[in-house]
DNA sequence: TTATGTTAGTGTCTGTGAGGCACTATGTCA
DNA sequence: TGACATAGTGCCTCACAGACACTAACATAA
């Protein structure tokens, strides 16, 4: 951690000794560039890897893989894979790339949460992940296996660790995902994503609790939601066994509208 | 952006063929892992950059750095460099070591604040950039420029874009760095980290409106700190041409709390 | 046809903490 | 000793959260 220690070859991507250097004759950056080889270097391994969650059944569900390959060959994980350097322009359409791998989805509210990196998170060595979260609806999806994932599932969140043990820091990396979603559902409108196109008040509100964890006020939710021109009727109604329900729709802005004050819970 | 076109050689980090590669012995983890060479695959070049916020003479300041080697040699950046993977354990080891190389100060706000990554933010190739803000007092604070940085400089935040031109994508990510930092101000008492060891409520207050943008109701502001449990009194007080003011220490709830509310601003 | 159950949706109360503003308190300095 | 400046308080309104009892509209069973 010294100062002078930062410098070696191998990490300090630049010419330490500018006199005797063989690469001393570097006096423009086309020149630099023209001599500098990444693969010189010690530098980390890269990854995506996503927690794509949706509701289904009345549960917060995230997508599972069973790795299909090494390391940690079948071992289950969050979706996640290596930068495609020619086909990615971003890092934002790797994940883009890997959500539609797994699901077929390509239009989804997507978001990178953190990154990870240490020496010990992956046996190939020093490694990187961004992670990112992705919410869906599940409706009409139909889950892709591929040459990396042997099996693939939904798994209802409190399942996770009752019966799938994660490979690599994957453990983390999805806690750090659902905190996330969880501290946003308090003054976002983001778990509208979770659902279908169309939906009822009382489903926005029973997929907010699920995500909360505790049960919300009706007339204080419809009063929040409908007073925040974040949703629009699609003058519809759903019909059930008991009295019918409007059916709405998320505007533009219904997609991540920042509420002023936090849903505070039962008093 | 074909899902058949990601597992080649070069960006798979596996073997695409399991019977005529020459590895298809490997039957373990261990074999697996005797036979990668990183330096085989093309991976992004992974670096750590750092917004460094503080406030001086009553303003927002940021440091920058002239860059001493290339790329974008002779350019203003924010601080930053590779990860040291023999040194370095995570990533916030290597913005501690970052933040501690240029300041000086090993104990501050350390926060990740998001990933850049792109094909063409660096002349150098694909690349990766994890974004950190820190926030730190200036007090008794000696800027260390070294074999990377020929100048070194607070710079107040509104006078970058007049007077720095960054290199790099540097100016997207203070830009993302800055608006964190605002949008924590309205509900986290994150901006007692720019602030020394002891301040008066005044201090801290002109802080939060230096960082928000407009003036806050004193009343209100008084209320909300105080009704939080976040600071204690020295005993000890500011004595100026006036009367003196009573000065305060954050506690360990105090370094980041989360208010239930917003602030909201004038109305 | 009517009673019952279930979910949809409303009216209206209290509570909390925000903003606003006039007030008092305590120092320095001319 | 009085003017001033900044520290700190008392008390008002307002917006929006929670609570809860109420009405509305359907299916179904008696």
């Amino acid at each position: 951690m010294s100062i002078g220690h930062f410098m070696n070859d191998k990490n300090s991507h630049q010419i330490s000794d500018p006199v005797n250097s063989p690469a001393n004759k570097e006096s423009t950056e086309a020149e630099f560039l023209k001599t500098y080889n990444i693969h010189e270097f010690d530098i980390p391994l890269t990854s995506v890897d996503m927690a794509i969650f949706t509701i289904e059944h009345d549960a917060l569900k995230v997508l599972l893989v069973k790795r299909a390959q090494f390391p940690a060959k079948g071992q289950w994980a969050l979706p996640g894979g290596f930068i495609n350097l020619e086909d990615d322009n971003t890092l934002s359409d790797t994940a883009s790339r890997k959500l539609k791998e797994k699901t077929g989805v390509d239009i989804a509210h997507l978001e990178q949460v953190s990154t990870f990196g240490g020496l010990n998170r992956d046996p190939r060595g020093w490694s990187v992940t961004i992670a990112y979260m992705a919410l869906i609806s599940c409706k009409n999806i139909v889950l892709k296996s591929n040459e990396t994932s042997e099996d693939i599932v939904w798994v209802a969140i409190e399942n996770v660790n009752k019966n799938y043990k994660l490979a690599f820091d994957h453990n983390t990396i999805l806690t750090q995902c659902y905190q996330r979603l969880k501290s946003k559902v308090q003054y976002t409108s983001l778990p509208i994503n979770l659902l279908p196109r169309a939906f009822t008040l009382s489903e926005l509100q029973k997929t907010f609790e699920l995500i909360l964890g505790y049960p919300i006020e009706k007339k204080s939710f419809r009063r929040r939601v409908l007073g925040a021109d974040i949703i629009a009727k699609t003058g519809e109604m759903r019909v059930g066994s008991n009295r019918p329900a409007k059916l709405y729709y998320a505007n533009a802005s219904g997609k991540e509208h920042l509420f002023q004050r936090n849903i505070e819970g039962p008093r």
